[in-house]
Formats: C-alpha cells, structure tokens, sequence
DNA sequence: TCACTCATGTAGACGCGTCTACCATATTGA
DNA sequence: TCAATATGGTAGACGCGTCTACATGAGTGA
C-alpha cells in the first residue's frame, strides 16, 4: 500500500541511459559520467540529472564524484533492456535480413516501445526459425523469393512446389492494370524496387489490402480505385506493378 | 538554399495529430478540435499549438473556428504515416499472430521509428507470405510449432519432414542442465511458459545466444553460466528449461 | 432577444530532456 | 608543491507537449 517509491516507469531516455551503464559497467568494469555522455552522444551536464532519478528509483549507486554502478535491481532492470534490444536485432537481422547496423538502430527504437506480448511473439518466432527442423530452411525461401538483391520478384526458383501448384499460383495473379472497372482484388505485392515502389507503398498498397477498381479514364491512363474506405487516382505505369490475386466478381 | 520552409520533421506527436485527421476526415469528412482531442484522448487546449505547428509546415488548413483539413501535402504525408501503421498492424497480426487489439497498440508506437529500410524488410516478408505458393504454409507452420495455446512446445505435430530428420534434430537438443562444466550450445528455445519462462528470456537467454556451461556448485543447484562477456547463476530448474544445439568440445 | 450551452481559444504552469556557461574538485606532471 | 587540465557539478535557459483555469464566440430555446 505505501507508495515509498516513485517506481513510475522508466522513460525512453531513462532506458537508454540504464543501458549505457549496464554496457560500460559490463566492457570496462566501470561506469563515469563521460563515457555515458559520449555514448549517449549528449553533454556530461544532461547526464547528470538522469542519473539522480535513477539513483532515487533505487537502480543505480550515485554519489558525487564516485563510479556508478548498477543495484542488483537496476542490474536486473538492465538486463531486461538489454535482452528486448538484442531479441529485437536478431530478428531484423537473422530473420528480416536487414543489415546489421540498420538492424541496431531500429532496435534501439523499438526496444522502448513494443509491448512485452508483441516481444513474446517475436521470441517465439525466432524459436520457431532455430527449433523446428523446417524452420531455417523458411529463412532460405524468404531470401530466394523475396530477397533477391534486394529486389521484389516472382517466386520461382527457390519453392519446391509441385510445377501444377506454382502455375496455379502464378494464373490467379492479375495486375492491377488488368481489372475491368468494378472488378477487385487483394494485394499480392508490389512489383520492382526504387521510388514508384516506394510511393505505392506510401499510399498504403500493401500485401493484403482489397482493392477495388472504380474507372479508367477515357485515355486509359489515370485510373482511379477504392480501398480502404479511400479514392485515389493512379497511373497506368504504377498500376501496373501492383499485382493481385483476384476476387471472384460479383 | 532558402531555407524558408521551417520542415523539421514531425514529431511522434505530431505525425499522431496528422494521423488523427486523416483518419477522421476520411470517416466524418471534417475534423474538429474535438474529435481530434478525443480520439487522441487528450484536452482540447492540447490540440491548438499542435494544429498551428501543422499549419505552419503547411500539412493542414487551420484557420481559427473553421474545419481542420489536410492540405495535398499533408495528404500524402498522412497516408505514408498511415501505410506504416497499417503494414506493421498486418505485420504483428497476420505473420506474428499478436491479437488485434495488441497489434493496433504496438503499430500505433512503432510506426514513428522504425527505420524505411526495417519497413521494406517487413513489407517483403508480407509479399512473402501472400506470393510464395509456400508461404502460406510457413505461418500454418510457424503456429503449429511456436503458437500452440500460446505455449511453446517441441516442433513435432505440424512438420512435414521425414521421421529421421525429426529425430535427428531431436537429439542434437539437450538441456542446458545436461551440460558438463566447460560445454557450450547455441540456445534453441525456452520451454514452458509464464514468468519462469519471461525470467529466463530478461537474463538474455534468447535463441541464437551462445552459452558456456562454466561450473555447477556442489549442492548442484545453482549453476554458473556465460553468455556474451557477462556471467550469471541460473536455478537447476530454470536451466533444465533452456534448450540448446550442443556445440563441438573443444 | 437574451441567457444558456458548448466548442474553441488564450494564458500560464509544469515536467522532461536537452543545452550553454560557468564553478569546483581531483589528478598529474614539471 | 603547485598550477594546468580534465572531469564532475550547478544554474539557468529553452522547446515540446501536456495540463488547468478562464475567456470568447456562435448557435439555440424560451
């Protein structure tokens, strides 16, 4: 019932800076101001203040002029952190092939933010890719149909499907440059790479996503289409790239 | 050069705002001050500094006691911020399996700071999953393996691998308990569930960790491990729950 | 038409996290 | 031993994003 401590959640920055301790107390035995400023990359004055909180929540020793380390709860509490961050880069990395740098910074973002359920599931599908025996050969897949040089393209050398299954697969996706006005489908995905790509995504044509086609215009090139309760217009050379699998008409 | 277009991108909050009124502009037609302080559960006064911030990076038209609107700029910004959001709701719900409502939550945080690289990684394993004709089954699998009730448990129902390759994966996992002092594995997966399990996982433990087995006390109770350059004592009982390939003795 | 109501706007405050400028202390080397 | 230097700490400021309390306007019913 006592309310003795200000246990309020730690902040982003409060996070941040446990960590950078948790890391120069583990690397160098011990912790000072400057070198959590210049890992932070923030001046030894900002640092200063964050450590009194933390000292008051009980999770770092602090005394002026002394090193500061970790209390076996602000170790545990680290440790925590620490753990979310580097569940977050392996699976950027090992999983969603992003390069390794990339994947530390996005970690370091979302460390803060994703909620403990959405880690468990994360936990859970790295599990999933190192335990079950089918499970790596997903990762090679994703690369092969997915992946190529970065590039978006058919799915085709990689799957060991039969040949009946993947022209079946290959026969129901249409572009959306194809369907007749009042005709609709779901996103498969987006053709090609670079800023067309980009800008399709951006306007929200993503894999799943149940696109209508209202009307072409008498020219053939603006299109306009509805999805999402949204009405856009696109061009011919984009629409081209978004390919469907179609919905049976109505 | 003319720097006159004070654009310093938005803030988390501010693209919030943005958000907030495309959304409500596409379901009522118009915003008003209020609807946007509800939505974003704060009060009204809140609103109008950040109204006037959107105004003046010319993303919203927003003259006093009038409709709130999107200009074509601030359009398009609300919909990439939108595409985002949508991308990793489908993303946490549709690949990962997080129920909805968690998925909403987790897109709504982590939009504003995944980097563009980490979204085109996910929107790939998205076009993955909908255009590979073996994609589909990867999730099928993954929720055999990894999601059973919501417990992890051995690879072995869903698989369709041949019973010797099973086995064999099989027997390459021992537990961390059945390790000598000096042995060493790659962590697989923890077993079971709840906060023993969590405890675990906040240590570190996460699949793809290598750990060192360094020495087991007499009584055989705590055991002492090393994993990335720290070391830590583990319960016998938490350590039978570790699961690891087996590296080669040195 | 006039008071009432409610949405909108203003003023001022606060906490956080940063900064700059300056002060204090400890360490070190000539 | 004592001054130079580096490190740590203090004071005060600022921007952001929120709040509360109050003011202003615009529509509405009696």
């Amino acid at each position: 019932m006592s309310d003795d401590l200000p246990n309020t959640d730690l902040s982003e920055s409060l996070e941040d800076y446990l960590e950078t301790i948790f890391e120069l107390v583990r690397d160098h035995k011990v912790a000072r101001i400057r070198d959590i400023a210049a890992a932070r990359d923030v001046r030894s004055a900002s640092v200063i203040p964050a450590m009194r909180r933390l000292a008051e929540m009980g999770l770092i020793t602090y005394e002026k002029r002394e090193f500061i380390d970790l209390t076996p709860e602000g170790d545990m509490t680290a440790r925590r952190i620490y753990a979310r961050h580097r569940t977050l880069t392996r699976f950027f990395r090992d999983v969603l092939g992003i390069p390794n740098d990339i994947a530390q910074k996005d970690a370091c973002s979302l460390e803060h933010s994703l909620s403990d359920e959405g880690m468990d599931h994360i936990v859970r599908f790295l599990e999933f890719i190192s335990s079950c025996p089918e499970g790596g050969s997903v990762l090679a897949r994703f690369r092969n149909c997915a992946l190529v040089n970065g590039e978006s393209r058919t799915c085709s050398g990689g799957c060991s499907v039969s040949a009946s299954e993947r022209m079946q697969s290959i026969a129901k996706t249409v572009s959306l440059r194809d369907l007749k006005p009042g005709q609709s489908g779901t996103v498969i995905r987006i053709d090609g790479t670079g800023p067309v790509r980009q800008r399709i995504l951006d306007m929200g044509l993503i894999p799943g996503v149940h696109v209508i086609l209202e009307r072409v215009s008498p020219a053939g090139d603006p299109i306009w289409i509805k999805y999402q309760g949204s009405q856009l217009s696109l061009r011919r050379k984009e629409a081209q790239r978004v390919l469907l699998e179609r919905s049976p008409s109505p």
